[in-house]
DNA sequence: TTTT
DNA sequence: TTTT
């Protein structure tokens, strides 16, 4: 039967994102998204309990994210769960689940550092020319993967 | 900031919940569910990608679950993510992941087994006569978490 | 600023679908769904109330509708808010809200009639030959609208 | 059966929130919020289209509203789609849709004005006093309606 | 007008 | 380990 995978979250970034380049055009981004939920215990003192996440984003989207996401960005997403399991080295089975992300939008939230957008030409700077976008959406528009991208996943 | 950390899935369950009745009247359900994908991959064939989901439900929603749940159940559930981490053995850092789910409705779907739904006796049997719910839903409604509940998570 | 505008409904199908064959090989399909929700009112007694909603689906995702989807079937639908506005005749503004699918996924219920779902040649002879899909889904995948349709709206 | 009725918004307030204060210390606040989507048309030009939305907040939700929400404030909502219907005057039928918030947080955009929140002065002196929340959630949480309050819907 |  |  078909099924329903979504995750919708809001939250903001615990470090800048950590883009790869790989063979064949592709290209990975991985956030680390907290989300803080605020509640009153029973003895009606507030309560703020974290959860953290770890976002993958593939393609043009993660680009995108490459050029404006920073360390604090404040960011809603919309993706999948997706969980990977191994053996390690004492047959031991594994897992790591993360959200792969299909579409994001930047909020209002300001980035930290000196920069409150990476420029262009930095970010160029550390991928091949030949993946520069040829029409890079703004900075807070809502930019999705478009899936027909073939990834092994 | 306050944060969204939503999940919203639909599949089937792998095998019946697994239902543990704690002190202090706390009960929590542990349900396997599978999320099927299909798509067509670049040469055109249909593929099916599953995932599979870990669910817990906790208070008198785990015991809704305990009642009409079961093997092959069709289930929509809306929860929000939460990961555990530990350290193991070796001093590694473990990671497991799962969904907190806060209101659900079983769907069409046929469960496994000779009785398409568990008779309250049987399942009245398996946990202190005291958890009883006095007034139970019925088998499809959606059911939440009022989480008033002070879980220690 | 980006937004987000998202619908998520499961209900059951007031009546079969009614379908549109446009020109230029434009197909529109609409759907009335019933969403029921049942809670105890102050006095304790279980109430139910039902939420109806205009559903409009396009081009592909039109016709994989009108091929399975009958009156009293059980629907998960993802989509967008739409709402149309106009003068009437008395110069007043009128206001008519739906539902702009983008994806769904038909469910186990057992749809109204004599056979559980139209034949091919059924739904074939009310619409053009050139309509039919050369490769149509399987009446529980999930469905999604591509969005490349460039439909005036 | 039970069915799912939900929408998730992310825009912008068009103007400031109507509050009225009802019988029996009922509050309810109304808002218009606009979500904007972007994207590109047939010729490649961006398009920007925009969705407007009439929001119904009541209670205690209400109140926070009132105390933080201004013109251009940024939102993220929860809800559900309600359908009011009457015939006119002229027999006709009319329908009027609206959200019904359950929950929302406030996110970074800034509000419109020379105050970037109204003071509790300001605001308590357009309310009875009786209605003061005694604690008051802070502007960027999570805040949720409790549905405990048997309103006439 | 659906469903349980 | 589910479902179609």
């Amino acid at each position: 039967m078909a099924g329903v995978n979504k995750v919708i979250l809001l939250g903001n970034l615990g470090a800048d994102p950590e883009v790869k380049y790989l063979e064949g055009d592709n290209v990975v981004a991985k956030l680390r998204l907290a989300t803080t939920e605020s509640y009153k215990d029973k003895t009606g003192n507030r309560v703020e309990q974290t959860e953290w996440h770890d976002l993958e984003i593939w393609g043009a989207l993660a680009k995108v994210a490459e050029q404006y996401l920073r360390k604090g960005s404040q960011l809603y997403a919309e993706g999948k769960i997706k969980t990977d399991s191994w053996q390690d080295e004492q047959g031991q089975n594994r897992y790591r689940t993360k959200i792969r992300v299909l579409s994001f939008t930047m909020l209002g939230g300001k980035p930290d550092g000196n920069d409150n957008q990476a420029s262009p030409q930095q970010s160029t700077q550390q991928r091949p020319a030949s993946a520069a976008p040829t029409s890079a959406p703004k900075a807070q528009e809502m930019v999705s993967d478009t899936e027909d991208d073939d990834l092994p996943f």
